[in-house]
DNA sequence: TCCTTAACTTGACAGTGACAAGTTAGCCGT
DNA sequence: ACGGCTAACTTGTCACTGTCAAGTTAAGGA
């Protein structure tokens, strides 16, 4: 009855029990208490344990980054499963990165913030597949023409209200929840016909 | 030839110099090179010299901050002086905002980061005067009606976009450019008359 | 069985922010 | 003019961080 992890050595799956330890970090104490030896400490090892599976903190913090990307992914996919009509997936896909977002704020300002490196494979794959589903909510929305301008344009939407939200940004005289919804509500407007002005009828 | 300052002392103005120092630390070096004692050596004093000016490291970078916002609401209002008609001057505000984040990426991180407390009144100041002069175009550009639901939107956008290409997240295919003028293109018609459905007719 | 080596520990170092105690010098009242 | 007061700064220390170097343990193959 011993792990059945395929890389079962001292600890048993060190690598891994270090990024949970991180993200249970997160979760319980904010982002300014993810340190290299907390995860140590809290999987139970020595401070320089972590060295052996991760060269640098900033590879650690990019591997527990990746995770929350895949969380992310799973939530964005989740929120939005029952809705059919391509404009409703959008606003629900919306209102799901900012609740994602406001319900995690620790590992959405790790995701997003300037500590993790880009160099992890694990973490351009799940940011690519966070990317490409809203891309793809985008595409089904409002055509495939200039898909990425306007994925692009909904992901800064999204995002800079979930970060001013999360670092409470907004002034007091701020209805967060009505700009939210008037916000969530305008993405098919914004990215549907009325885009790009060029051919001006 | 001495110092005209009022409060020469010691060092002369010690308070103003470290926020200096900061400043050109964060140009020079970025954010992660933004450290008590680097001020300190950069200012000229012993690492312990800001103890009396600041009471935590906190105090210092929310003053940094702040200088740097008096900075961007002066950027704001140079980039759209020459714009008379509302839209335009919403437009400009927009590229202004962004071209300011992309010219001075530290800093803007730094006054949007999470490293920064919001218990300083000159940085509440300053944070206050941004918004108003941000919603104050909205407001002309579109109307009293829901004028901070809208500015809220307008924030968000492109702080989001500035964030996100500062941080370099989006992938490869996206042409940031093109991108960006789509963006805040769009600024006056988001907020206008298709704003909020409610009258649905 | 032993021995190689992956996985971990111990210990050290420089750098950080914070604190405590000592030192310097501008200014004020007499 | 001068002696003290106290604001402004220095020195020294502490706990904590990330990283590196050297030692120790134990899994698995020969």
């Amino acid at each position: 009855m011993k792990k059945l992890k395929t890389k079962t050595y001292h600890h048993g799956d060190l690598r891994e029990a270090l990024i949970k330890a991180g993200r249970d970090i997160l979760e319980s104490e904010g982002v300014a208490a993810l340190t290299l030896r907390a995860c140590a400490r809290k999987a139970g090892v020595s401070h320089a344990a972590p060295q052996y599976h991760f060269a640098t903190v900033a590879d650690l913090l990019g591997e527990i980054a990746a995770s929350g990307f895949e969380d992310f992914v799973q939530a964005l996919a989740h929120g939005a499963r029952h809705e059919t009509r391509p404009a409703a997936r959008l606003v629900a896909m919306g209102r799901c990165y900012v609740a994602f977002a406001q319900t995690n704020p620790a590992i959405y300002q790790l995701m997003f913030g300037a500590k993790v490196p880009l160099r992890s494979e694990r973490l351009q794959i799940a940011m690519a597949a966070a990317w490409f589903q809203l891309a793809d909510a985008v595409k089904a929305a409002a055509g495939p023409d200039d898909v990425y301008a306007k994925a692009t344009h909904v992901w800064s939407l999204v995002h800079g209200f979930s970060m001013l939200t999360i670092m409470d940004r907004f002034p007091p005289v701020v209805n967060e929840a009505h700009a939210l919804s008037q916000l969530v509500e305008s993405l098919p407007r914004a990215i549907g016909s009325a885009w790009s002005m060029s051919r001006r009828s």
